[in-house]
DNA sequence: AATGAATGAGAGTTCATTCAT
DNA sequence: TATGAATGAACTCTCATTCAT
C-alpha cells in the first residue's frame, strides 16, 4: 500500500462564479500564507528551525522580510502553522486510509506505513518537534487538539479489534498510547538513524512483530 | 530491575602519596571541566543547546563567561564532550546489565529498561542528538564508533536467543536494527510526548508486545 | 599654488525628470553610504582604524551599529571603500594639476605640493596605508592599479624633462621610483613628525633641493 | 659602507669577580626584560602591535603571561621600551659612523645609509611608529629626548658642512629638519612600497640628488 | 619571583522585529 | 498591502590585566 500525500489545503487557482471581492482577497491572502509555509518547509529540510532566519524565509518565498509579518505574528507562530497543517493532513489520511479499513490488523498496518510516508515527506518533523517551544504559545492548543484527534482515531481502530476478539485485552488508553509511541517512535528513530527507505526489511519485521504482539493466538 | 547511572569519568578524590603540584593542578582543572559539563547538562534539561548561551553556562557553573573558554575551545566542543561522556556510560552499562544476562529474553527486557533509565537521567538526549551538527567535528568519529559498539552488543544478545531457538529466525542485522529502533524510538517518543514515569503500564505492555513478537511459539 | 580637494564621487543632488522611485531610493542609499564613509574618515583623524569600533562609527554617523552592516559587509570592506575613494581623487588631481603643466620643473613642484595637500586633508593616510591588510581582499587589486597609474603619470613628467634636456640622465624607472619615494616619503614624515603647515620653510627647501639635484647644470 | 647593527644593551652572561647578590639579581632581571623585548620585536615582524596579544608575547618569550607584568607595567610601556632601545642604538651609531667622519658629505651619505640598515633590521619601525599612541604615556618623554638628541647630531654634521663652505646656506634648524625628513621619509617609503634591497639604484640616486642639492657649486 | 586561573569590559556581528512610507 | 530601512538586544568570543598562591 502506498499513499501519496497531497496538500489538502492549498488553493492555487480556482475560478469562482461570483465576483466577490472580499472572498477573492481572502483567498489570495491564504495563497500567500501557503507559499511562506512552503518556503519554510523547504528550509527545514536544510537546517534547524532556530538557525533559519527570517531573511532566509523571505528570500525563499520571494517576499520582503517585513511582509512575512503581515501573515504571521512571529517566527514561532509560523512554525506552529507549518506543524498543524501537517497534522491536519495526517489526521485526514488516517481517516481515509486506516479507519475505513474493516480489518483492524490491516488498519494498524496501514497506520504504521502512513507514518513512514510522512517521515519521508517531512524528514525534519521529529527534529523540529523535538525542539519545539511548545509551552509559550496559545495557538499550540490547536496543535494539542489535533494530537488528541489522532489518538481517538487510533483508539477507534484498536477498540474495534478488541471488540472483534482479534487484539489482546488491555486498557484502551494504554493500548493506544503504546501503539502510537511504538509506531511513531520506531519510524522516527529508524529513518533518522538508519534508513528512510520504505522497502527496508526492518519495517516489515517491525510491523509483523507488533501485530503478532498485539493479536490473540496465532496470526 | 533498577539501575543507578553513575558518572564513570569524574575524578572526585584520589589518593596520592606525595604532594605533586603538577598532578594536583591537573586534577583540579579536570574537576572544573566537570563542573562546567554538569552545568551544561542541567541547562539541557531546560532548553535547546542552541538557545543556551555561554552566559547561561557561566552563570550556572559559577564561572565568568571568559573562564569557560579556558576549558573548552568553544561551545560546540563543549557539547561534544557532554555527549560523548554519556554515550560511554551507556555502552558500559549495556555490557554490565544486559550482555551479562544468560536469558536472552531477560537481556532484551533489561536493555529496553536501560534506555528508559537513560531517558530519565538525560531527557534532553534525543533532542540534542536530533539537532547535533554531527558532520563538522572530527571527534564525532568516536561517537559513531560507540554507536557501532552498542549495536554489536545487542546483536550478540539476539544471536544467542536465535541459537537457543527462543527468538524467531530473521537476518541478524535486520533483527538488531529493528530492536534498537523499536526500543529507543518507543522510549524517546513515549517519554517525550506522554510520560517519563518508569511505572507507566505502557512500558510493560510495549516490552511484552515486542517479546511476544520476537519469540517463537507461545509465551 | 593651492588645490582644493573635492570629493569626486559623492552625489549630492541630481536632477531627474521623472519620479522614478527606484532611482531615488538608490541615490538615498548612496548618500547614506557616503555619510558612513565620512564618519569613518573623521574618526581616522583621531585614532587607528583598528582602535575605531563599530560603535564609534555608528555614533558618529548617527546610525545604529546594526545599520552599518546594511551598507558595508564588514569593517574591512568599509575601510577599503574609504581608501580607494581617496586614491581615485588623487589620481585625478595629478592628471589635472601636474601632467597638464608644460614645464617639467613646475610639474614636479606641483606634484610634491599636491602630496602635501592630501596629507593635510587626510593626515591618517600614511598611517592607514601602513597597517592596511592589503593581501586579504580582492578589491585591493584596484588599488594597485591606481598606484601603477600614478607612477605612469609621474614617469611621463620626468621623461618630458629628460627629453628636453632639463633633467639629468638616468633610468626612467629608477628616476620615477626615486622621485615618488622622496616626495611622498618626505611629505609623510615631515607632516607626521614635524609640522603639517603648508608654509613651513622646510617644504620649499626640500623641493628646491630635489629640483637642484635632478636638473642639469645650474638652476 | 655597511654597518652591522649590534644590540648594545643585552647582557647575556658575564662573570663577576665579586658575589654581589643584588647586582646579579638586577642583571638577571635585565636579561629577562631583554628577552621579552626581543620576543616582541620578532612578533612585530609578523603583525601589528595592536594585533599582538600578551599571550603571543608570553608564548614567544617562554614566560607565563602574568610574568610579563613583572617586567613591564603594561603593553604600551613594553612598546615604548622596544622603541627607545632602538633609538638608543641608532643614536650611538650615528655618533660612531657619521659624526666621526671628517667629510660632511660622507657623513650625510653614511647617515642615510644608516637609516637603511635600520629599516632592514626593523622593517616594522615606520608601521609601528605610525600608529603609536604617543600622547598617553609619560615614558614617552624619554623617547622625545632621544629624537632631540638625534636631531642635534645631524645638526652638528650640517653645521660643520656649512662652516666649511661645502653646504648651502640655510637656517640650521630648517636644514636639519629637511634632511631628516627627506632621509627617513625616503627610506621608509621606498622600503615599504618598493624594495628593501640595499643595492637598489634608487638609493644611490636619492643620496646623490640630495647631496647635489645641498652642496654649493658643482660636485 | 613566577604563574595558573579568573575576569570585566568590550569587540564585531547577527537577527527578529518594528517603523515609515 | 508591501517593503526598504532601522534597530535593540543578544550572541560568541577575545584580551589586557589582576588575583592568589
Amino acid at each position: 500500500m502506498t499513499f501519496t500525500i497531497r496538500n489538502g489545503n492549498k488553493i492555487n487557482k480556482q475560478e469562482y462564479g461570483d465576483g466577490e471581492m472580499r472572498a477573492r482577497l481572502e483567498r489570495e491572502r491564504e495563497t500567500r500564507r501557503e507559499s511562506i509555509i512552503e518556503a519554510t518547509e523547504q528550509l527545514l529540510n536544510e537546517k534547524t528551525f532556530e538557525s533559519i532566519t527570517m531573511d532566509d524565509i523571505a528570500m525563499r518565498s520571494d517576499f520582503a522580510k517585513a511582509s512575512i509579518y503581515q501573515y504571521f505574528k512571529n517566527k514561532e507562530e509560523l512554525l506552529i502553522k507549518v506543524f498543524s497543517r501537517i497534522l491536519e493532513i495526517k489526521c485526514r489520511l488516517i481517516k481515509e486510509k486506516c479507519l475505513s479499513q474493516a480489518d483492524p490488523v490491516q488498519a494498524i498496518r496501514n497506520y504504521i506505513r502512513l507514518e513512514f510516508e510522512f517521515i519521508r515527506r517531512y524528514p525534519w518533523g521529529p527534529r523540529v518537534a523535538a525542539t519545539f517551544p511548545f509551552i509559550d504559545y496559545q495557538e499550540v492548543n490547536y496543535l494539542f487538539a489535533l494530537y488528541e484527534q489522532k489518538k481517538k482515531l487510533i483508539a477507534a481502530i484498536i477498540q474495534r479489534g478488541q471488540t472483534g476478539g482479534i487484539f489482546v485485552k488491555a486498557d484502551l488508553d494504554v493500548f493506544t498510547n503504546m501503539i502510537i509511541s511504538a509506531g511513531v517512535g520506531f519510524v522516527n528513530y529508524f529513518s533518522t538513524h538508519m534508513s528512510s527507505d520504505l522497502q527496508s526489511p526492518e519495517i516489515e519485521m517491525f510491523i509483523s512483530t507488533i501485530i503478532k504482539g498485539i493479536t490473540k493466538g496465532e496470526q
